[in-house]
This record gives C-alpha cells, structure tokens and sequence, in this order.
DNA sequence: ACATTTCGTAAGTCATCACTTACCGTAAGT
DNA sequence: ACTTACGGTAAGTGATGACTTACGAAATGT
C-alpha cells in the first residue's frame, strides 16, 4: 500500500524538485531549499513527506541533516507499476487487433 | 513532460480507481461510475484526466463511449521512474557504504 | 417523429493541501 | 556560558481540485 504514498509525494511539482534535487546527491535542508523558490520549512515539510513515503531518508551531520534518496520507495512504485504495464500490454492488444469486431447494435 | 500528466493523474484515489477498474477490462462510463462510489460526471470528468495523460484511450460504440488502458502514458512513467531507479540505487550504495567518511566537524 | 439511453460540459460548493511567518530545540564554535 | 547556525513544528491563509446537480448533444429503439 506504499505506492500510494509514493505517488501522492511525486505528484506535488515543488516535492518533486526536492526529490530531483536530491537525485543529485545527499544534501542538507537548507542546501536543498536554496535551490528553490520556497521557504526552507517548506522544504522540510515536503522532506517529512518524502520520507513518510520511503522515498527519501536522513542522517544527521552535527546540527545539519542529510538527505538521501531511498530505492524502498521507488522499488515499490515500481513493482506496482510493471505489474499494471504486463496486464495493459495484453488487453491493449486485444482492444487494438480486433477493432472491428465490437458488437453492433444495429445493421450487423 | 508527459509523465507528470500521469503521475498527477494517479494520485488521486478516485481516477486510480477508475484506472484499476478499467485494468479487468473495457467499460463504459456507465459501467464504471456503477462501481463506484461516485456520480458518473464525475467519473466523466476523471476519465478526460486520464486521456489526457495517456493513460486511457475511448471508441465509440453507439451511444456509449467504451474506454480501455493506453500503454502509452504508463511506458513515459516507468520510463522516468526507470532512469531515476538506477541512478537512484547507486547513490544509494554509496551512502551506506560508507557512513563513517562522512565529514566531521571536530574530533577528526 | 418521439422517447430513451448514454455521455460530456457548465456552474457552484467544499475540503484538502502547499505555503508563509513565528517559535523552540539542538549542536557546534568562541 | 553565550552566540550562531540549522531544522522541525504550529498556526493561519489562499488556491487548487474533486464532487454535486442541471442541462444539452448525439445515437438507438419503437
């Protein structure tokens, strides 16, 4: 049920640029926030987000705090991801290889 | 640019639904809003969201519009998310392999 | 031709949520 | 000990968007 969460998190632009932010590297709260053009407790606001979604994770550096992206969150968005892509694949297949063959009403 | 269309349209939980409804299968507006715990413009409203991310197509069929699963927006999402995972699993190894390099401020 | 079914759109309402400022806790430097 | 730097949280505000009802358009059946 995590996906969710994952997507919920990467649906919001700004939490997104946070996470691409971060896909650069582990940075701080305030490193992230400067290259943005939102407060720095907003920031810290969508990184509780983030996090909640086992997107990202910290670790703490003195008075600093460190974050990361974390594989759970993706890993998970992924799985459910694929396992949608397998099952439209086929049905759209069948949708498009046989077009003319939906039921008509009337004249058949 | 397309992924965020996608991503936007499978956060909300209704138009998620509607997705996973339509996985098991075509189906009408109608028939969608049926199992549904909403009305069927809104079911209206959350499908033209979703052919808009390409991630649902519609024919015709009579008086009734039948819509099915569009890989095409669900390949542009696993696509990002795709590109993000390795990059993302990377960075993260560095991170845990290395937790005690990290830079201290004094005590070195 | 008329009634019926099905769908899309318009307009309005209400809740959610992203953002701000203000404040407090914690860690490090002097 | 005091000051400075960095983050998290609380409270309040504004905008976005998901839903409703009402109406109109198009196709089918009698």
């Amino acid at each position: 049920m995590a996906y969710v969460n994952a997507l919920t998190a990467l649906a919001d632009p700004t939490r997104r640029a946070v996470f691409e932010r971060l896909r650069r590297g582990p940075a701080s709260v305030g490193e992230v926030a400067a290259g943005l053009p939102v407060s720095r407790p907003a920031v810290s606001q969508h990184l509780k987000a983030l996090k909640l979604a086992g997107l990202v994770d910290g670790r703490p550096d003195g008075a600093r705090r460190v974050y990361y992206i974390d594989p759970n969150g993706l890993g998970e968005l992924r799985r459910w991801l694929d396992q949608f892509w397998e099952n439209a694949l086929e049905a759209f297949k069948n949708e498009v290889e046989k077009p003319k063959t939906v039921k008509r009403r009337k004249n058949p």
